[in-house]
RNA sequence: GUGGCCAUAGUUCAGUUGGUUAGAACGCCAGGUUGUGGCCCUGGAGGUCGUGGGUUCAAAUCCCAUUGGUCACCCCA
């Protein structure tokens, strides 16, 4: 027997009601806010994330999937919507447009992980991108829009944590410092901080290892040694949140796993999942678009993971999801009055109503328990007496109320 | 990629120190005066016990491998 590829998940009948209203809210707070849909391949050229994620990060070292095509190109299943998206918009001059950008993504992802709570190797994300604006009202925003949507999604339990990984001025000169204060401290640093020292010493910082938190608990943070841009940009931020009343922490700790973040870095992270705890993740990337090939142009955006958002909303009792559900069950009495229930039931489908009827030949009582499975409001028998007089009685499922009815013009 | 735990009907699980035809609940199907659902009652279908090998007279049960799941690490949304 084929089963799904480890890391994968079928959606079935009886959860894709979820996923559709976790997709239409996202999309209405995506409205409500002003960004449009941007819809990319879900395959890439290899160096489009390569360039853009950082050939060091774990991402494109182990993750991807990459393969060559029957023409021999390498190509890789998009690893995460970013890159893309900033793709797109140099390669079709969006820019040229409008000034600022303002777009959202819904789309799968791929990374060859060990599958675990919250982590697939196929798995969901929605985003947006503010391409074209450096003012940290646009960072707000974004943060803000997050914050929306989980309201939105009646969530509760959630955390914002903010930090700033300066830019191209004081990250270097931040870097130097920060390696030279680890280097004392390195043989007693877990093997994976080690190694990050000199490939990423801003990663050593968050580790989970609780021996490197203590360590490491009186290095310098990043923020006493920003810039003098870097430093206005991450105040303004924090004054804008306050008077937006958007509560946050800041968390000196935090760094983002993709190389090409500036300035704002901020998670969500949720006390409702396990250890994969992060909701979303995004930040300021001014450097991006240049890198990949475009005018410098500045830019902020976000992800989040639908599947770790659905396993909260899995736990909520509360929340009223919309399941789609026949207006009408059109049984037959009688197998000869199957033929006028088929045409009956195509004439209402017509004027757009949801009317489902029996293909399983069964029996009266089957067609009503089966109306009543289906949770149809309303169901009409149809035999001999019905078909000869056009008259019919339909009955309300929910208090069994009956009403009489003119079958040639049946209005519910 | 590393480590711990787990794998029995569609689902959730039981299965005593290895011992005859592997059970329950829910779900599914049919019936309960031949034209009316939900509740209740009766009956039925459904499993080569994840897969492969080994130990044994005998394996769902013990051993090894493998695959998958799960939790943590790593990484990240």
């Amino acid at each position: 027997m084929f089963k799904s590829v480890k890391g994968t998940k079928d959606i079935l009948p009886s959860e894709s009601a979820l996923w559709q209203y976790v997709e239409k809210i996202a999309r209405e707070v995506f409205h409500r806010f002003n960004y449009k849909e941007i819809r990319t391949p879900i395959f890439e050229h290899t160096g489009l994330f390569s360039r853009s994620i950082g050939e060091l990060t774990d991402i494109v070292g182990k993750e991807m999937y990459t393969f060559l095509d029957r023409s021999e190109e390498s190509v890789t299943l998009k690893p995460e919507g970013t890159a893309s998206v900033i793709r797109s918009y140099i390669q079709h001059n969006l820019t040229e447009e409008q000034p600022l950008v303002k777009v959202y993504y819904i789309s799968p992802m791929f990374r060859q992980e060990r599958p675990q709570a919250g982590r697939l190797r196929q798995f969901h994300q929605f985003g947006a991108e503010a391409i074209g604006a450096s003012t940290p009202e646009t960072d707000v925003e974004i943060i803000a829009l997050i914050v929306e949507m989980y309201r939105s999604f009646s969530l509760n339990n959630f955390s914002v944590k903010i930090n700033s990984v300066g830019c191209e001025n004081c990250r270097p000169q931040y870097k130097t410092l920060l390696q030279n204060e680890l280097r004392k401290i390195s043989s007693q640093l877990s093997p994976e901080s080690q190694n990050r020292i000199e490939k990423n010493p801003l990663r050593v910082l968050d580790s989970k290892n609780e021996k490197d938190r203590e360590l490491t608990e009186n290095v310098p943070l990043i923020y006493n040694y920003l810039c003098e841009n870097c430093h206005q940009h991450f105040e303004k931020l924090k004054s804008i949140l306050t008077h937006l009343t958007i509560s946050y922490q800041i968390d000196g700790r935090l760094v983002r796993g993709l190389d090409y973040y500036t300035k704002t870095a901020f998670e969500i992270t949720s006390n409702e999942l396990g250890s994969q705890d992060a909701l979303a993740g995004g930040g300021r990337y001014d450097l991006l678009v240049q890198e990949l090939g475009g005018k410098p142009t500045p830019s902020v955006g976000f992800a989040a993971g639908i599947e770790r958002l659905i396993m909260i909303l899995e736990k909520k009792q509360d929340i009223q999801i919309p399941k789609t559900h026949p207006k009408l069950f059109i049984a037959a009495a009688d197998d000869n009055s199957r033929e006028y229930v088929f045409q009956k039931t195509m004439e209402l489908r017509r004027k757009e109503i949801s009317v489902e009827m029996d293909f399983l030949q069964r029996s009266l009582k089957a067609q009503m328990r089966e109306a009543n499975r289906q949770q149809a409001e309303y169901v009409l028998v149809i035999g001999i007496q019905e078909r000869e007089t056009q008259k019919g009685k339909i009955k309300n499922l929910s208090d069994g109320s009956e009403k009489e009815i003119d079958l040639t013009k049946i209005e519910i």
